[in-house]
RNA sequence: GUGCCUGUAGCUCAACUGGAUAGAGCAACAGCCUUCUAAGCUGUAGGUUAUUGGUUCGAUUCCAAUCAGGCACACCA
């Protein structure tokens, strides 16, 4: 829709023999000021040495533009450019959401454009907690987001089972079984505390009995069990990821040492009390890291680095890595490993978010991992629910403390959020409901197309609705440019707000019925944003509430 | 001490990346159900955007300093 007025300016400019500077169409924030805003005016008065009032009279004069289109152009304020379009033209143009249904939202913004987005990422050491579920669901819908922008997304899940951690989970696991065989041995003093490693040990010898003493079979039990607890729980989430990336591959295939004979050759390394060490100073760091310890095994940069790597050559455009603030620490090292092998790191796109609290009574859940009574994301799924876990972790901006209020996502009211939308999307399946009994059409959308006479549509409240309709592969797009999910929430509670409104205004079922199919059509189109937006968020569109 | 994030209404947060009168939800107060779902709608009240400077036509947004909170500073990941 701002096609024409974007070619209409640029026209305009070259006219006028004004500068060609950036032409930027937004939408105002209060609705009196249009429905698209221009600042050039502002932006030309430097250059031109005019007034912006003066510039935005002299621009408006070259436009040509039907009436049928835009209704208005105002000059306001220090010199904005205020377009409003004519009604008719927005009933024609949301035609569109009934053509396109299902698929409504969708753009080729980020056609032939491979991206990768790595997230949970957890090591099967024990259960996801509570905590988790930020990143989980962040980078889950933000998945949803890319594809619906056209991006061809691989989901993937890298994971370490090898190492210190793993040997630590087998050393829990086989002092609790001990326990259970009536030995009392030392309980590892970095030991994985968990109720969960007294689970672990419980199969072990409920199968086995008293007889294993083999470590390795401890670390291959826990870690089967740790996977299966993780995977279900991603499933119980509808989280699905494409590639689950092994560590372990990388020291197979050799990468991991081609990785360090290329640093070897670009004099990058350095041997140091028995370790071997990445000079990160001389790449812009504030110390010198090691990537393979005295021990002969390497610390976790070398094969971050190396995994990167890989992504380059599996032939990546973008590559998305979605970390909590407490990891925060390990990006600068590795990016700069990375870089400094050849690749182009802002290709690299690191989102951080910030730490969870979580609030239950009015109180602050405590989340220690140590103590081992740690609120496990199964937990909170039990407690508010899959719908409530989505919305509530996707509503903020991924760089605020988000403060999780289970209570109010446990309440079935009016004043959790995730109803509010729910609410909206059940109402009106009930109208359609109602209309299927007068057999009106509600499921064949070119069907109703064809059998709607739109211009019966005019009112106020139906226009404000068709607009803001209008606007949602607008924002589906922002969302993916900005890497920000929950400008899709604050839209969508728009939505339904608008919905409402028109709702208590005015009546759908009717005696007029071309009237009613006309309401019924825009209460289609309202549905079908409400859906698509849900599934997005991986809310569930509710059809009865 | 250093780095990153944050500070906006009583509480939880937005503000389209520099735009016009800073907006929502919850909580508070006052209204609206013999008609399609009141999990809704309408209205009232609530602000020196932590503080102080700077940059410019214009700052919640950018820069600097200060104050406060969170996270991280390993041969753990």
């Amino acid at each position: 829709m701002k096609e024409i007025l974007h070619q209409q300016l640029s026209q305009a400019l070259q006219t006028l023999h004004y500068p060609a500077v950036e032409i930027l169409l937004e939408k105002p924030k209060v609705a009196t000021h249009g429905d698209v805003t221009t600042n050039i005016a502002m932006v030309l008065a430097k250059s031109v040495g005019k007034k912006p009032r003066e510039i935005a009279e002299t621009i408006i004069q070259e436009l040509k533009i039907a009436q049928t289109i835009i209704s208005s152009i105002e000059i306001a304020g220090p010199g904005f450019i205020n377009f409003t379009f004519a009604d008719s033209f927005i009933v024609e143009s949301s035609k569109k959401v009934l053509i396109e249904g299902k698929n409504y939202g969708k753009n080729s913004s980020g056609k032939n454009i491979k991206v990768n987005i790595e997230w949970v990422s957890a090591n099967p050491t024990g259960p996801l907690h509570s905590g988790h579920g930020r990143q989980v669901i962040l980078g889950a819908v933000l998945a949803n987001i890319l594809e619906w922008n056209g991006y061809d997304v691989t989901r993937e899940y890298y994971f370490n089972n090898a190492g210190n951690q793993m040997r630590n989970l087998a050393e829990s696991i086989y002092a609790r079984y001990c326990e259970l065989c009536g030995e009392n041995i030392q309980f590892p003093g970095d030991g994985y505390h968990g109720e969960y490693i007294k689970t672990i040990a419980q199969e072990i010898f409920n199968e086995k009995g008293k007889r294993i003493t083999d470590k390795n079979y401890f670390q291959k039990k826990g870690e089967e069990w740790c996977f299966a607890n993780i995977k279900n729980i991603l499933t119980k989430l509808n989280v699905v990821h494409d590639v689950f990336y092994n560590e372990d591959s990388l020291y197979k295939n050799g990468k991991i040492q081609e990785v360090i004979e290329k640093f070897r050759s670009l004099d990058l390394i350095y041997e140091k009390d028995g370790a071997t060490w990445l000079k990160a100073t001389t790449l812009g760091l504030e110390n010198d890291r090691v990537i393979v310890k005295n021990t002969g095994e390497p610390t976790y940069r070398l094969p971050d680095i190396a995994y990167h790597c890989e992504k380059f050559l599996r032939g990546f455009d973008v590559m998305i890595d979605i970390f909590g603030a407490d990891h925060i620490a390990t990006i600068p090292d590795v990016l700069a490993g990375v870089k400094a092998l050849g690749y182009d790191t802002t290709k690299v796109k690191v989102i951080i978010h910030q730490m969870v609290s979580f609030l239950r009574d009015g109180k602050q859940v405590k989340l220690s991992k140590r103590s081992g009574d740690a609120y496990t994301l199964d937990e909170l799924i039990e407690d508010v629910g899959k719908d409530a876990v989505y919305y509530f972790f996707v509503m903020r901006s991924a760089n605020t403390h988000l403060e999780f209020n289970i209570d109010l996502a446990q309440q079935q009211s009016e004043q959790n959020p995730v109803y509010y939308l729910q609410y909206a999307h059940a109402r009106i399946a009930s109208i359609l409901r109602f209309a299927e009994e007068q057999n009106f059409e509600s499921k064949n959308f070119s069907a109703i197309l064809h059998a709607t006479n739109f211009s019966r549509i005019h009112e106020k409240e139906e226009i404000e609705l068709l607009k803001l309709l209008l606007d949602f592969p607008e924002e589906i797009q922002k969302c993916s440019i900005s890497y920000e999910p929950h400008h899709l929430t604050v839209y969508l509670r728009e939505v339904a707000e608008t919905f409402h409104k028109f709702y208590h205004a005015h009546r759908v079922l009717s005696e007029d019925k071309e009237l009613m199919k006309a309401r019924l059509a825009l209460c289609i189109m309202a549905k079908i944003v409400i859906a698509n937006g849900c599934i997005i968020l991986g809310v569930e569109p509710k059809e009865k509430m």
